[in-house]
This record gives structure tokens, sequence and C-alpha cells, in this order.
DNA sequence: ATGTATTAACGACAAAAGTTGTTTTTCCAT
DNA sequence: ATGGAAAAACAACTTTTGTCGTTAATACAT
């Protein structure tokens, strides 16, 4: 998915690594507003010139967290078979139902800045993988549809996130025939 | 649309004008990460602390730009009856591409931080309007329908604003038939 | 193993963001 | 019109951001 052209130097990974596992602990004690590139680059024991060599704040920080994340999610659960089978859309829906709430609990509520960054990875890498499947498949206009549906269950687990008043089974059998129809439509 | 509880002080109103305004003409000038709260405020001739008295950021000042401004041109196009039928849904669909059209066309190039105000404020104030003619059609999950098609479209809407290959009405064409089955379901 | 090139570390800097407290202006109810 | 309440203006201050130039460390090819 978007792999990178070369080989990656193992400092920088290393050094996103330890960005990452520090904003992630930071995350779990306040709220993303409050934490600043200082607090990080301290915790991570790196200078704060350096989180800058690697991303242009903390948004671009948060924002490749959760892509990243998410997509091994992704990949993890399918094993890397795309596909638009009603199986597979049961997973994916799930699996965004379940990021969500993993990143709720690892994290000391969401604020203004933060939902929107979760919120466009969750979108992009679902849209990624319905792309694939529905370009294989030969559908009618594929970008079109993957975006649509691609947002659609994001905004329903985005809203199911919010108020987890029902199980994400109950979400994804109210969501799956809506997208069903939608991918199937000629 | 989430009316004010009483009539608001005219300073205010007025004060929060001259920031939009001067927003407004920073924006056709150079990119919206570019701009300082200081340059909003110098170009206003407001002192910057009263900036912070009105809004928290810059952010903030462009998500209540964006939308009050798609809400009255919402407003405006469908003088107020909300509905579900095939023709509001058009000229639901149709308003929100030519909203972001005109975003486009008043602004430098959109930037990082920009596009996700935009659309947030897109899908709320369409959602809003989805959820008022769900309801009193007694629609079945009316939250959860709401949220998908609102979503959806404004991704398609967003999508074709980035490409603009087709015409805005080709792309309601596309759009609508996905809408309509996912409003329609029992 | 060593040299080269890349990257991190570091310190220092300028600019912008936010905050606070005080004073002045303006609105509006009486 | 006048007094009280609310907002704006203003200045000063702290924190955070973002950048730059130099030095030190480290990965990798030879």
């Amino acid at each position: 998915m978007t792999e990178g052209p070369t080989k990656i130097d193992p400092r920088i990974r290393r050094t996103r690594q330890m960005l990452f596992h520090a904003f992630q602990s930071l995350l779990s004690e306040k709220a993303f507003d409050l934490i600043t590139v200082q607090d990080i680059t301290e915790r991570s024991t790196l200078n704060r010139a350096t989180f800058y060599d690697h991303f242009t704040d903390k948004f671009a920080l948060l924002e490749a967290m959760m892509g990243e994340r998410f997509a091994a999610l992704i990949e993890a659960r399918t094993s890397g078979n795309k596909s638009t089978c009603e199986r597979a859309l049961r997973h994916l829906i799930l699996a965004a139902c379940d990021f969500l709430a993993e990143v709720s609990s690892g994290c000391q509520r969401h604020q203004r800045q933060f939902e929107p960054m979760v919120e466009s990875q969750v979108k992009n890498v679902m849209r990624e993988y319905l792309l694939i499947g529905l370009r294989t498949h030969g559908a009618k206009s594929p970008e079109l549809k993957a975006t649509m549906i691609s947002w659609a269950i994001a905004g329903a687990a985005m809203q199911w996130s919010r108020e987890k008043k029902t199980s994400p089974e109950k979400l994804v059998n109210a969501v799956l025939p809506t997208v069903q129809t939608a991918l199937a439509e000629k």
C-alpha cells in the first residue's frame, strides 16, 4: 500500500517508532490538544528539531500513526485478500469499529483536532481496499463507488464509536445492506 | 439550524463579520497555512486578543465561516422545505458541488489543514438537512442513514471538486441512484 | 575495516500562539 | 439620559512553534 520506493534506513524507522511510542504514551495521559511537540520529543529522548526532520507537525505524526495502524489491522485480518464479497465487507466494517474503539480506549477523550485525522485515515485505507476489489471485478465507476462507500462506512463507524450503544455486530448488520446494494449497482 | 438561543449582540455579529471578511480576503491571496491570526486581526483592524474572544484559533474561524456559508446556500436554494424527494436530493448534491467549487475558486489552492474543516461542515449541514426529512417520513434508523448518506455525498463531491473533469450534473446522475436506494431501504 | 554520505543531536534564534489583567467603549434596559 | 453589563482594545508576558547552522554519530558500500 503506497510502498516506500527503496529500503528505509533503519535509523529512520527507529526514530519514527520512538516518536510513535512516546506519542501513544502521552495520548493515554492527556488530550491531543495539550500535547506539545516538546512533550513528544522529551519523552522519546530526541531533540525537538529532530521531530521536524520527520514530521511537519503533530498532526502529521498522528495521521501517519493512525494510517499505519489501521492499514496493519486490515492487513492482519484479511491477510491480504481484498474483495467485495459479504464476508470481506463484514470484516472491513468490523475492523473500522474495532479500530476506532481501540483508539478511543487508548486516548484521553477525543479532541476537536484529533478526530478528523483518524477519520481521514480510516477513509483512505478503506477506500484503497475497496478500490482493489472493485477494479478486479470490473465495476462501473470504481473510484466514485469506493469513495462513497468508504465514506459512508467511516461515518457510520465514527457515529457508532461516539455513541457505543450497540454492539459492533449490530452496526455491521445495519450498515451492510446499504453497502451491498451500493456496490452491486450497475 | 442550531439557532442561537437569544438575540445576538450586534457588536458580536459585527466583529465576526469583520473577521470573516478579512479572512476571506486573505484566503484569496495566500494559503490557509500561511495565514496567521495576526494577519487576520491586522486586516480586520481588530486586536489580536479580540480574535481569541470569538474563536479558539484560525481553524475554528474557518469552520464557522464554512458552516454558515454552506447552510445559507442550502437555505437559499431549498427555501426551507427539507425533503427526501428526488428533486430535493438533486439540489442537495448540486449545492455541495457548487459550494466546493465556489470555495476552491476563492482560495489559493487547498492545504492539508483546510479541507477537513470544509468537509466536516459540508457533512454536518447535509446531515442535518437529511435528518429532518428522514424523521418526518418515519424512516428506520434516521441518524445512521443520514450519516451514511451525507458522508457518501460529501465524499463524492470532494472527489469531484478535486478532479473537476465532469459537470456537476453528471456527478449528480452518478450519485443519485445510490443515494435513493439507500434512502428507500426498509 | 574504512571512508563517505546521510541523519540525528544540539543550541540558538525569530515568529507566532495563547493568556492575563486593565482600561475603554458600546450596547441596551430602565 | 443614565447606569450597569458586556465586549473590545490594548499591552505585556509566557509558551510553543518552526527554522537554521554546526557538530557528532551511524549506517552502508567499498
